[in-house]
DNA sequence: TATTGTTATACTCTATAACTATA
DNA sequence: TATAGTTATAGAGTATAACAATA
């Protein structure tokens, strides 16, 4: 258990942390915002799912959701075909055109990260990758009460697993 | 050196840190939003100053800061008075009101993380703090160029410090 | 009746540019 | 001419609520 002054700076860490991330932002095209980006990230990492299960790796409302997907579509990055077992889904898919995007981001991605961090050993950014994953996880589901799915769903979705081979790597265990 | 696929391991926590910080933002009071409660912060913790030395802990521009500024200010919870040395100038100080509401603001945050981080020991605490701190270090003044401090006025703000006896402790060595 | 997904609306945060007052 | 700060405007992200289609 840890002291008030750490609670209160590690606040102020998660604040300020902001800047960074609006650095990173700075390098997507101009037609790939940071919510398409994530879209595209996950779908290349977990394969094909539907809007729920995005959703919930996104850890936003679905009605935000959507309104990504909408963008990455009307893009061509990515297919939304019906679900056969239910008609109310549609099955998110990466095209090619959006796997060639995805590789392009991939890649400004990590010159720019390379570029910053090069100071950094392999072990220290693998510490800070599995603390801010451990953070995250101890927040766990935190999105606003109304319509976050609930244990039984998420359970079920799982187990669901994704309707069309991932053809990306799994290689990590951590949630998203 | 690390990989690329840490590297964009850490883009994806980076992308999905926002969920925590958006938990934290839910207790804040209504009439105080995140942007407020930075303003509260800083001035609680580095003193009395202007807005551009705020703007730079901020790490955002100064029409940001701006307008937080003048939301808190309208609300009797900092005073903005003229720089006797300078009249373009304006020092900022925390109200009494205002520290009281600083108070309020340390109390929900310590609480919802003692909550949260329940399980996690005083040292795991610090190692996520110290490596958020290298990493916002690591990417530096990332602000977009125009408008961003130059290096000689940084030093001279230094140097001049805050106009007020800073009351809090002054303890770290983070930027902000 | 409950769930999936979409859309309309509102709020927060941010950056750019134009503007004022002062140095 | 340059700097400190303000304001207007625009863009991105998010949540809530109302809605349509399907289970």
């Amino acid at each position: 258990m840890a002291e008030q002054t750490q609670y209160e700076e590690l606040a102020r860490q998660l604040s300020a942390i902001g800047a960074v991330k609006r650095d990173m932002a700075r390098i997507l095209p101009h037609d790939c915002p940071g919510g398409s980006a994530a879209v595209l990230t996950l779908l290349g990492r977990h394969g094909d799912m539907r809007m729920s299960r995005l959703a919930e790796l996104l850890a936003v409302d679905m009605s935000v959701t959507s309104r990504h997907v909408a963008h990455v579509a009307e893009r061509g990055w990515i297919d939304r075909s019906p679900d056969p077992a239910d008609k109310r889904s549609r099955i998110l898919r990466l095209t090619d055109a959006g796997r060639d995007r995805l590789d392009e981001l991939s890649r400004r991605t990590t010159e720019l990260l390379a570029h910053r961090l090069g100071d950094w050993t392999d072990d220290e950014v693998g510490q800070l990758i599995g603390l801010m994953t451990r953070l995250r996880e101890s927040f766990g589901d935190c999105r606003p009460a109304s319509r976050v799915t609930p244990p039984a769903l998420a359970a079920e979705a799982a187990a669901h697993g994704t309707h069309a081979a991932p053809v990306s790597t799994q290689t990590t265990r951590t949630p998203a």
